[in-house]
DNA sequence: ATCATTTCTTAACCCGGGTTAAGTATTTTA
DNA sequence: TAAAATACTTAACCCGGGTTAAGAAATGAT
């Protein structure tokens, strides 16, 4: 039931036993309170309305992240892949419902962990909280930064952006998403794409 | 030089003394910490390109935190009143030239820390840990939230929310600053609410 | 009280994006 | 391979917001 080192990302095992120090018992403790669990495409590892009491680490696959508006669209906050983390942290943190989907857009393997596992493995390991404060600071700062973003770039500029830091995006994410992403309707998108194709 | 406890923000007083339970010594080393300083309206507390390497407790007057697009716009966002604090929190953790204006839009007063004197605070002081550790959290949390509203909300939405919620602004910040923080131009907010008043 | 500055509104014009719906292309499933 | 489901594009229409510029209103300074 708990997850085994193989088939483990690699990623996983170096940001714990790298950049933490975990010892080999920590990290084996620690691996042993997760439960690995496989989720398929189009299904949701988490709905709004519900309680986020888990966290998942997305070994393979991707998702989308989203809320709804008031008129019921679809508005996707962001994709997540391989080595991220899965959950509504706001709902995890004040234990209220949340307001965020997270559907799986390719069939994917996660390693999750319950709130009380992760407490749990804050007693036994203390070092984790770093790794807890890192994440939270990093999480702000990205947020920000989202912000600035939306502030002051036009749709295509964040979409050419897209293209060129995130292009692993449109080998795996059908265009409606990431127009969705952009905050614009997907035949705007084609529009868009059409335009600069123009040039 | 440093803060009396007189003409200090009682709230200033409560967060610490109250909510983190510092003793009268600790407060008192906290207090002398601090320098005070007076802003005039529309100076800056920080501009864009500068390292913060401050924050500072805003303890009257206000102030609009604001980045520039590409064409030169000011695009604000949020407004700073008594009991926030200043800064460009990216810049102060990275040490790296920040994006952020910090402009006042009255004459103000603000109790300011320097870099190195908080983290003095913070090695005799330890509680300070948990008032930061909480404040990144909020911070994260509000940032998030700010996002979901930008995605959900229309223009018309956010002012409707504002008006409801932060009616105070009104009385304080100019319109056009007010139609910068919900992304709009001047124009449009003057539409809008013409349009509002109709109904 | 007067003048200057700042702020707000209004009008006219244009353009890009939303919306809807239809049609095309691609992928999946049986 | 055929049919079904999904994804993408295109066209036509409309509307709201950007832009610019001018004028009105409010505020501040001398």
């Amino acid at each position: 039931m708990a997850p085994e080192l193989n088939n483990l990302n690699p990623k996983f095992v170096e940001l714990f036993r790298g950049n933490f120090g975990f010892t080999e018992e920590e990290f084996a403790l620690f691996l042993s309170l997760f439960q690995r669990k496989y989720i398929c495409k189009k299904d949701y590892f988490l709905k709004a309305g519900e309680v986020c009491k888990s966290k998942a680490y997305l070994n393979t696959g991707c998702s989308r992240n989203f809320v709804l508006d008031e008129k019921g669209h679809e508005r996707i906050l962001f994709f997540a892949f391989e080595d991220w983390w899965l959950g509504d942290f706001d709902s995890y943190y004040s234990g209220k419902p949340g307001t965020n989907y997270v559907q799986m857009l390719e069939d994917s393997e996660v390693l999750e962990i319950s709130k009380e596992n992760f407490q749990k493995a804050e007693e036994e390991i203390p070092k984790l909280k770093q790794w807890y404060t890192s994440k939270m600071l990093n999480s702000a700062s990205a947020s920000r930064n989202r912000i600035e973003e939306m502030k002051t770039l036009t749709a295509e500029e964040r979409y050419l952006n897209l293209l060129a830091k995130q292009p692993h995006i449109f080998q795996r994410i059908p265009l409606q998403y990431i127009a969705s992403f952009l905050n614009i309707e997907p035949p705007s998108l084609s529009r868009m794409r059409n335009r600069l194709t123009n040039k």
